[in-house]
DNA sequence: TTGACATGATACCATAAGGTTTCATATATA
DNA sequence: TATATATGAAACCTTATGGTATCATGTCAA
């Protein structure tokens, strides 16, 4: 219910690297580990992390599994950011609230 | 120089709260300890994290340190953000372009 | 149905990470 | 100057994490 399994997937540049690849196209597991110098089991680690984060989803096709971009998990870190509105002015608060209405 | 260092910072929960606390006041390295339930030289150690990730600043004051609460990490953390604006829509990412220009 | 293909899952390994304990150092202050 | 205070730092422990290798399962195609 937290945000802190989205951090956590955040916080592995690889798991950032595949956010940034899904964001251009959906794509299976073998098409993600094309990319990276490591085993498609590695990758596909990643990519459960990355589910528990809410920050992908993952729809079988036949034998294979595509991944999609999933923007609640990003989301979740991005309303974290709101904590620390009062720390910026009260013109990027309003800013933020209006974006944050609207990604819901 | 990239954003790793916050990104790492920002995955454990503690130094999320840390960095929430300071939002409020500037704190020494004890009052911060206060808080948790865990030693002293932990919670150091989560803040030479903090500082790392350049989410955090130290000023010595006598023998103290007071840490405060520095926006350049978050900022790091904020921007990365912006590549996924094209994944939302685009008055959303002018929006998001308009508050990291006032964030800099 | 048989084999190739895409993924799931488990066991195992080395290193990173979060904590503690202990001791050293710097700075107020009586 | 002596002593208490606030932090720095190193050594050590346990668990989490990122990877690999290996084998099982499900699905497409001939």
């Amino acid at each position: 219910m937290t945000a802190q399994a989205a951090f956590r997937a955040l916080a592995d540049p690889t798991r950032r690297d595949i956010l940034m690849m899904l964001a251009h196209q959906d794509m299976t597991i073998a098409e993600v580990a094309e990319n990276f110098d490591m085993t498609r089991a590695a990758v596909k680690k990643h990519l459960s992390v990355l589910s528990d984060g809410n920050l992908i989803t993952v729809r079988p096709e036949g034998r294979a599994r595509i991944n999609t971009l999933n923007p609640q998990g990003l989301k979740q870190v991005f309303d974290w950011f709101g904590y620390f509105d009062a720390f910026w002015d009260d013109r990027l608060s309003r800013l933020r609230a209006s974006i944050e209405k609207d990604m819901q």
